[in-house]
DNA sequence: CACAATTTTCAGTAATTACTGAAATAACGT
DNA sequence: ACGTTATTTCAGTAATTACTGAAAATTGTG
């Protein structure tokens, strides 16, 4: 790691290390932490030189990056090289990120239940079984769908949200009583 | 994989592949996913025999189920052996994930991040890494909190407000109106 | 189109992680 | 305390995943 700032070297360590924990190997994370910190686009020499490890895996960590949408490639006036960068917006980033977890991950298990709990089953074991797949199921699909409907609401919402923390369920319980004055035989549901 | 219905064992293996994408391994997630559609605890010897691995390695899976909190171990009168179930609730199930994940994930990230932007740079390019941490650590805490605090509230509000999904906008929007009206002073922030 | 610069691919190898079997330890009943 | 049964540990090995260097492919330029 040549010329890189202690501050940085750590961030980017920190972020080998915490990839390994996730699907992404150490070289996607610290190439991405490198990225994310960087006043300016990058080219892939310049990842080479700073982080030490071979041309090759820069060029397939990068293309790892791309596939998670989580750099952004761009071309430079007379430069014939390919830098890249980390999108600034930091939520735009965890959404992302959200999204394409949902994709690799809760989509296929969620279909992969769908259809286990469609399936006819005579023995006792499976029919339990199968309660105990709809359970997990109907959880899934309604934590994924929360997701999807939440990613549309713009930021400053969402910070709302966010900040209000536990006190949303005053507002819940707000909302409900609402509903009984208003409509009179609309339970707080 | 003996005596495993084609149900059963379709959902094993799915597990399997899917805790390879975590931290988790497949034989950690292969365990766990026959535990939970199990209608009884299970011994060790009988986790071994329907998924086909050693003693030893379905001994590790279950210390590391153990050490994330899946797992219950109990004793069933007159047998001396140890018997393993999961909990059935899965909406506890999900909390407990999500809390060893932060655990062991976004609070050693949230505390190398809180010690980078206190650390005195001069230097420009430091100037703005530190600038990119912060907006990270922020928006990281403000999300992790808002998980703690969410984990509080009663499983009903959580699917009530899991349910009202975008729709959570008007009712934000509707809570600054009010404030407006009752503080005076106040903003609908 | 030929050449130079850049990026990608991929077979081979290194490093890491997962798994096993045997031995050690612990838990219990007599 | 002894023997039996159950569980854990751990060194060795297998399997997987990560990384490299050299060669191939691609891209742009005169």
């Amino acid at each position: 790691m040549k010329n890189l700032s202690p501050l940085v070297q750590n961030f980017v360590l920190h972020f080998g290390e915490m990839g390994s924990r996730w699907g992404i190997n150490r070289t996607v994370g610290q190439i991405y932490a490198l990225l994310y910190v960087s006043d300016r686009p990058l080219n892939a020499d310049e990842i080479t030189d700073a982080l030490d490890f071979s041309r090759s895996n820069v060029s397939m960590g990068l293309k790892e990056l791309e596939s998670w949408r989580l750099v952004r490639l761009q071309h430079l006036p007379g430069d014939r090289r390919e830098f890249f960068s980390a999108p600034e917006d930091v939520w735009m980033i965890f959404k992302t990120l959200a999204e394409e977890r949902k994709k690799r991950e809760v989509d296929p298990t969620l279909s992969m239940l769908r259809d286990a709990v469609i399936t006819d089953v005579s023995d006792a074991g499976d029919k339990f079984a199968q309660q105990r797949m709809k359970a997990m199921h109907d959880l899934i699909e309604l934590v994924s769908s929360w997701f999807t409907d939440v990613h549309k609401l713009d930021q400053d919402t969402l910070v709302q949200l966010m900040r209000l923390g536990a006190k949303v369920q005053k507002l819940l319980e707000f909302k409900g009583k609402l509903k009984i004055v208003a409509g009179g035989k609309k339970s707080a549901t």
